[in-house]
Parts: structure tokens; C-alpha cells; sequence
DNA sequence: CTGTATCCCATTAGATACTG
DNA sequence: CAGTATCTAATGGGATACAG
């Protein structure tokens, strides 16, 4: 088989360094408190803009739309407007949304686990 | 049997929200681009402070002893002070560190598996 | 109702310098 | 080597106002 590397004659370092540099992006969108808080409260709902106001706790205007936007890009939500007045939008997890909420169930499961464990040793910390 | 709500007369509710309000805080602390890649650096391993800081590309020397400190409050991971000169520190994922370790390695896998989905997402949106 | 833009304050985070 | 402190630039994020 004929690799990438021997046809352009360069390392493929650039490629995997891209896809890095890529992953790191995508780790900063996603490893951020609102962005899993929205997904979270997502879950399997299709949800309006200002249902997700209110589910999503102490979440401003501002941040919700934000980062609404920004996991659209990502392409981790579908965003549904539809054509009527007053406009209402429509928000959706698409697949790899799901699957990223799958493992935000977990650290969220994770944190209950844990919660006494933490307590605990912030007790012994802050003394 | 009886209830705390019984012996006290108020109800749970108050206890419920405070453990609601620690879930958030420490998901707060958790859900952040640095904490969770020192935790993915950390692994099985020990390592020292700067080893810990050649490792997690990019994170400067205020951000790597910020995130530790509050790493080890959480007792997430264990501080081990060597009394030499020059001093040496190690540091290790704890039991429940080592819990959330294997979720935060669920949201790697989850990254790698759809990068390719992402940036076509990207694509479209910015056009 | 949803979304954008602006103003403004609070927080974050880098750089640098200094201590044990 | 590891950690703290300080100064400063950049960003985050709330409040508000306005448009479609």
C-alpha cells in the first residue's frame, strides 16, 4: 500500500498534528460547565429556547445563546426555527450529541457517587 | 420507620439543595479544560510537578498549581511532599480520582470518534 | 419569542519576580 | 524544584436595549 507519506514525500506528522490541535478545540468547547449543563438538561427532549432558560439553572441569556451556538457548530444540537410569529426554535441533541451526553451522565453520576467522599476531604483540607 | 422530616418538622427540601448546590460546585470544578487534562496526564502514574507540567501541553505554571490545589481539596489527588533539596512533589490520582479518570477517558474516546463529524459540521456552519 | 449588540464590571490567566 | 505574590492584558459574563 502507498501511504500518504511516501506520496507527498512528508512526514505525517502535520496530519496528526492537526487532528490534535483539533481535538484540543473541541475538548475546550465541550469540557466547559454550560455546554454539558445544556446537553444534560437536553437529554432526549427537544426543547424551546426559553424552556432550556429555565431548565438549565442560573444560565444568563447570553451564555445559553452562546453556547447554543456554539454546539450547533459542532454539530452536537439541531437548531429548528420555525417560520411563525412570535418564532419559536427548537433545540435537539443529534447523534453525537447523544452520545456525548452518555458520558456526561456518567461524570454526573459520578459526582452524587462522590459527593460525601468530597466533602470529606474538602473538611480536611480547609482546616 | 422515621424520617427526618418527621423528627424535625421541616422538610428535606433544605438538605436536598444543599447537596445540589455542592453537585454544582464540584461539577463546576471539574468541568474545566485544565483539571480534567491533568487528570488524563496523571493516569495510573505519579508524577511531579514539573513533569506535570511538560505533559499537560500549554498549561502555564499559575494554571498547573491552581487546578492541583483544588484537585487535592477535592481529594481527588493525593500530594506526596519529599523533605529534600531541592524539594520534589508527587502527585497521584486518589480512588475517586481515578473514578473520574475513567470518564474523562470516555469523553477522549468520544472527541477522536467524532472529530471527523465535527469539523464536516464546522464546515457547513461557517459557510 | 428568539437573537444580536453594547456597555461594563468581575474573573481569568499569562508573565515576571521572589522565597524556602 | 515547587510554590506564592503581584501586576497586567484578555476574556467571561451579567444587564440592558433593541430588532425581526
Amino acid at each position: 500500500m502507498v501511504t500518504k507519506q511516501e506520496l507527498s514525500g512528508l512526514p505525517e506528522d502535520a496530519d496528526l498534528r492537526r487532528a490534535d490541535s483539533l481535538a484540543r478545540e473541541i475538548f475546550s468547547d465541550v469540557a466547559n460547565k454550560w455546554a454539558l449543563l445544556i446537553i444534560e438538561a437536553l437529554g432526549e427532549r427537544t426543547l424551546r429556547f426559553s424552556e432550556l432558560r429555565d431548565e438549565v439553572e442560573g444560565v444568563s441569556h447570553k451564555m445559553l445563546t452562546q453556547n447554543l451556538r456554539m454546539l450547533e457548530r459542532n454539530g452536537l444540537v439541531d437548531r429548528k426555527v420555525h417560520p411563525t410569529v412570535p418564532p419559536k426554535v427548537e433545540y435537539t441533541l443529534t447523534e453525537p450529541g447523544r452520545a456525548l451526553r452518555a458520558t456526561v451522565d456518567l461524570l454526573c453520576g459520578w459526582t452524587q457517587q462522590h459527593l460525601g467522599h468530597i466533602e470529606a476531604a474538602r473538611g480536611r483540607f480547609d482546616a
